[in-house]
Formats: C-alpha cells, structure tokens, sequence
DNA sequence: CCACTATTTGGTTATATTGCCAAATAGAGC
DNA sequence: GCTCTATTTGGCAATATAACCAAATAGTGG
C-alpha cells in the first residue's frame, strides 16, 4: 500500500470516525430533520451542553454539518443528507445479527 | 431521548465505529472486490498479521464481514455490500472539505 | 508424530477519546 | 455598563483503542 492510498484510507476513516459516537449519531439523525439548537441538542440527549458542543465541532470538523449563528443560538444543519442513507444500511447490519443470535440460542 | 432510543444508537455506532479505522476501511474496500485471505491482508496493508487478524475480528462481531476456513488459509468476505457505496458519500465530503480549504487559502 | 504454515489469542504499553466541571466568550436587552 | 443566556474552550481523570511481540491453536503433509 503506497503513501496516497494510506492517506486516502486515513481521510475516509476520519469522517467515519466523527460519525461512530451514539451521541454524534443521534445528533445527525436529529439534524436530518430539522437545523436545531446547540441547547435543545443538550436537552433531547442529556448530555452536558460543553459536550454537545464538542461532539459539534467535531462533525463540522469532519466537514458533516454547518453551523449558523443567529441571536444567542448557534443552529446546526447538516451538510451531506448521503449519510443519512447509510443509517438504512447499518439497520440491514444490525436486523440480521440480530436474528442470527436468535437462531444461535433457538437451536 | 428514552432508553430504547440510547440502545438503537449505541448499536449503530458500534457498526459505525467498526468501519472508522484506516485499516478495516481498506480491508472493507479490498473486501468489496474479491474474497481475500488474511495473510494476503497483511501483506497488502503492511500490518502484523496478528494486527490483521484483531481488525478482522473486530469487522465480523459487528457483523459486516464473515469468514471461511479452507485448509491452512482464512478467507473473509464482505457481507453487507451496501457499506462499500457509503464510500461515495464519504468521498463527497472528502472533496468538498477539500475545496473549502482551497478557497479559504486562495482569498 | 513431527515440522511447517496460517491464524488467533494474551498481554503490555502507548495513544486517543470521552465526559464533566469551571472558566471564558459573545450577543441581547434593560 | 451590567446581567442573563447560549455557546465554546481548557483541563483533568477515566476509559477505550491500537500495535507489537510472544505464545497457543489448528490444519497439512511427510
């Protein structure tokens, strides 16, 4: 494997990277409906507002979402709807491990 | 967020995060195109076999990949195709953070 | 059974990530 | 200017990941 491609590999697992956190998947998903508030991000996960807002900059670092500020309240939206889509894909992952347990214990 | 909606996410970032790393991503990738073994894996990431081997397992409890003994020789492949088109979508990203950064050098 | 090869497992150390708290920053309205 | 609210930043302790080496396991062929 050459230098390019090792980068290549390294870029493309950063945007995964920002995207493999319940929370960040949550927020995404959440973003995906509607641009929303740093402070009812908090509220809807839980999660201490220093946290969320972390969890932000790290998919806007990752070039995932954009950042709007208006008033007091910084709005996020998301950037690339595409990754959206891959949340049916990893449902198709998770439906059949999950009945491939089922039929591990059912024999 | 109710406890039922923490496990959904939780179990999707756990396949997400299966994926975030420069290795899996390329084994993923090399996957994609061929059944591959895993001393072969090694040689083309340039990794310890025993490293090869700990990613491996890594992408097959997420359920992503499954494997095949055939004599000496571990052959794995990929199980859910539709991770590989999620490439795309990442390159999207890639690109436009790319073209982000240009424009703000260039003013 | 022995030697050889492919793979996995165990263990250790180095590094990265996370979440919380406290403090800093920034805009709104009195 | 002061105060209140929303957000970000800094710092720290706890936890999780990763890579390497060595050792164990498993199948092949003499």
């Amino acid at each position: 494997m050459d230098e390019e491609t090792r980068n290549l590999f390294r870029d493309r697992a950063a945007v995964m990277k920002a995207l493999a956190h319940p929370t960040r998947l949550f927020i995404v998903d959440q973003l995906g409906k509607r641009e929303t508030c740093v402070c009812e991000l908090a509220t809807m996960t839980g999660a201490d507002m220093s946290t969320v807002s972390k969890h932000l900059l790290i998919l806007k670092s990752a070039g995932i979402v954009e950042d709007d500020k208006r008033g007091l309240q910084v709005f996020y939206r998301i950037k690339f709807p595409c990754v959206l889509k891959f949340f049916d894909c990893i449902e198709g992952v998770l439906v059949a491990s999950a009945k491939e347990r089922l039929k591990r214990y059912s024999k």
